[in-house]
DNA sequence: AATTATTTTTAAGCTTACTTAAAAATTTAT
DNA sequence: ATAAATTTTTAAGTAAGCTTAAAAATAATT
């Protein structure tokens, strides 16, 4: 499978999820920066592989087979997103124009390898859910900002939902990185701030702070 | 720059590496398992880009542009290389296999980054210099077999030469890891044995083991 | 040095993934 | 419901990166 091909079922995964009439050719053309023409012509060509059906001047829709093709892609997206995040100081941005060309590359072994390493997560550091290799997908998302989160427990950093270049560096200069673990020692109800320790260092953090850090309860 | 191309250029300079005579367009097209039509044919298109200089019947030579390419595909190679082999259990041809993939869609950038979290390493787990980013190579290798390392003086983990299973299996059950930090605490001469601690164990080795292991003195 | 064997090059052709332009169908607006 | 606008499809064509087969040049052998 081709990445042209991937990532023609990509899109057509990714405008239906919005919406089911927003699969047309041209619409899938858009997306992909390509002419109609070129989409028309992809389509009837994968709908002869069964990867989507096509009928004409109908939405394109994914088969069985072309909708599990776009969730192992969806999925080593997400994982590499993930990976990137945990490993390096780069923008949210960079990182997914990193992962748009890696997730064409990366073997079904090593996708297995990289989510291990992250925990096997069950959501990126966008919030958006990571399939697991059979294509399951968990809508149930148990993460919960930092300020909900209870006194004495442990915690694992599952989203730091921000795009701002300073909360990140203040992130980083203090290990507050996606899968980094934390423990929560004291919540200040009436001042709104959060009491964490991490790395054998205490912090304190405002609301501010502790309402876009998500974590997950670590079991 | 496509893949193939890039892939091409590789080739040349790999083959060239070993025997300048290695660079016709048949040596090139076994090398990536093409025809040698095709190889001609490649050739020609290059050298019409300045990346090579041909002369019909003559070996295949980069000039100043193709070889600063293939050293920016060798670095992002071995850098590849060095993190996968850090961060997973995976064998040397697996990792091998995947960077040989990654290399290809990764930016300046991406290089850079994965470069610092190595600690910007000179060769990489196969003892391979790993260009830096001018494409500068360092060919004075100060690594040394663990069993040649001085007592009471720290380390990094720079290589693992074996294909050994178990000897893998070992060293990931021990933390003996690329770019892992370790203290030589005692050399036994006689027995040929190894004292040293990671992570807080101590663990001593034998020659087999002390001989495969390359390490870096950590300043 | 001449013949044979090998390698390289040229030539013609194929597939993939596009393009633009025109024809056909659908959708929107009145 | 019909005309106008938009979208989709078809048709023809292109570039990249290959292939095989034959011609041309080089290298090896005697």
């Amino acid at each position: 499978m081709s990445v042209a091909i991937e990532n023609f079922v990509k899109a057509i995964y990714k405008n239906g999820k919005s919406n089911t009439n927003n699969t047309k050719p041209g619409n899938i053309a858009k997306a992909l920066n390509i002419s109609s023409a070129a989409a028309t012509d992809m389509a009837q060509k994968l709908a002869a592989k069964d990867i989507i059906v096509y009928q004409k001047y109908q939405p394109l829709k994914l088969t069985e087979k072309g909708n599990k093709m776009a969730l192992t892609i969806v999925r080593k997206h997400r994982l590499w997103e993930s990976l990137l995040f945990k490993l390096f100081d780069l923008s949210l941005h960079d990182i997914h124009r990193e992962a748009e060309l890696l997730e064409h590359q990366t073997s079904d072994l090593l996708a297995e390898k990289i989510s291990e390493y992250l925990g096997n997560p069950k959501f990126d550091p966008h919030g958006d859910p990571i399939p697991n290799a059979n294509g399951d997908i968990t809508t149930v998302d148990t993460s919960m900002p930092l300020s909900k989160a209870s006194e004495g427990k442990s915690y694992i950093i599952s989203r730091l939902l921000s795009t701002d270049k300073e909360f990140f560096d203040f992130c980083s200069a203090n290990a507050l990185k996606y899968g980094n673990t934390i423990q929560v020692s004291k919540q200040f109800t009436s001042s709104k701030m959060t009491q964490i320790s991490i790395n054998n260092n205490t912090i304190v953090l405002n609301s501010d702070f502790t309402n876009i850090i998500y974590v997950n309860e670590n079991n």
